[in-house]
DNA sequence: ACTTTGTCTTGATATGCATCAACAGCTGGT
DNA sequence: ACCAGCTGTTGATGCATATCAAGACAAAGT
């Protein structure tokens, strides 16, 4: 999987955090910047119960973040994927509470926390976006509750497919029906509470009945209406 | 249900927000709180949708968040203690994604979110326990999604139960082996994402294996190591 | 005291998903 | 080109929980 260098980098441009932001706070917010660094498929970014506290943005690439149950079986509690930021579950005062795990080749740039909100008691304009993200954060895991209550197998797909073709739309230039699904199934299995054989099943009741069409790991959405209503 | 005031209130003692601020900035965060009243049972403080943008604290009372699912049925996101804020569905941008419904007669005092972070650029302290709060709301999700996965109905209450337990000694003079429900039984299988009938079930199971006794909403933990096993 | 209503319990049945198991299709290495 | 190992698919079976249904119990109203 070969990897792109960009070099604007350090500018912060396309930082969800640096929404808003005049040019000179964004360089503020790129002088604190601890690391900014690759890190290979399956390499982890932090450790569970890691006390860092630092917050990350993806990018490029693209990151999954994984716990354990108290049964000792591994579970995605979420994706990451350009422009993203993640490590909001080490701000609590336990330390991580996941694994970050880089899904492919990924440029990942970090930024200690600490640094981060003092920055903030000066740019007004920082804090409010680190609050609303957080709070969207927040709200993004109500919906992930609400989704794991009582949802079919076939509800789940169908809705984690639209999220993420939504979210692929927003933050990329290709607005056509085709997804591209950078993780492998048994992670989205894990991250939507389904076995490997469920997920594998679904999709290919999906196929039948011609809602999707898959190349290995490129999905096409063929009929996005449908899905939309099977999300539901 | 008696109602008892305390008129110690406003001063935000015990206020999870106030927590490490000085007597001063405690009160510079009195100012801003906007409203402080109580809510009878059923009420809602806020409703999905809405744009209000305030934090909530619970005084005195419980209160429970509740969502709709696609197919229309309620689903409760969380319950909250004297102490807890909740509202931060709504931070993002797209208002409040749960109803806010007082579980019984309840005081409740809302601080507006641009406000308090207003006052978190001169008070640096209380900047900082806010990104805490956030950040642990954000913790306890993922926990509550890695409860969600492949954990049994009764794997599923005694969690509920110990955490609860933990919750209640942590913040009253309550030490012993006793906790009392405020919500009902519905409201707790909603959260938990069972139904109804496999909660009774499992409450009988588990007071025919001597685990717990029941007086209606009264429960008596009599085995809690037990209690903690059955929960992983 | 006797309905009435809501909350909870218990039983019988159905179903959706996990699990176990075998196999098929790719991918990479020597 | 071949085998090895990983990833994904498909089938058979079992089980946990939802669903449907009926009854028990308590609190509240007349």
């Amino acid at each position: 999987m070969p990897l792109t260098i960009i070099d604007s980098a350090h500018n912060c441009r396309g930082c969800l955090l640096a929404e808003g932001l005049t040019n000179k706070q964004r360089q503020q917010l790129s002088m604190i910047i601890h690391a900014k660094r690759h890190y290979q498929r399956n390499e982890k970014i932090y450790h569970i119960a890691d006390k860092i506290k630092s917050v990350y943005l993806v990018q490029q690439g693209s990151i999954k973040t994984e716990a354990i149950t108290y049964d000792g079986r591994p579970v995605v509690t979420g994706f990451y994927f350009p422009g993203d930021l993640f490590g909001f579950d080490g701000i609590g005062d336990q330390g991580y509470l996941c694994d970050a795990v880089a899904i492919e080749n990924t440029l990942v740039c970090e930024i200690p926390f600490q640094k981060l909100t003092a920055l903030c008691t000066s740019v007004e304009g920082l804090q409010h976006q680190l609050f609303m993200l957080m709070g969207q954060r927040i709200g993004s895991h109500d919906h992930a509750l609400i989704m794991m209550h009582n949802m079919s197998a076939e509800s789940r797909l169908c809705r984690f497919l639209t999220i993420y073709h939504e979210r692929m739309k927003k933050h990329t230039e290709n607005q056509d029906a085709v997804v591209f699904l950078p993780m492998n199934k048994d992670d989205i299995a894990r991250y939507l509470g389904l076995c490997p054989e469920t997920l594998s099943r679904v999709l290919s009741r999906l196929v039948n009945k011609g809602v999707i069409r898959r190349h290995q790991r490129r999905l096409e959405l063929l009929d996005i209406d449908t899905l939309y209503e099977l999300a539901s």
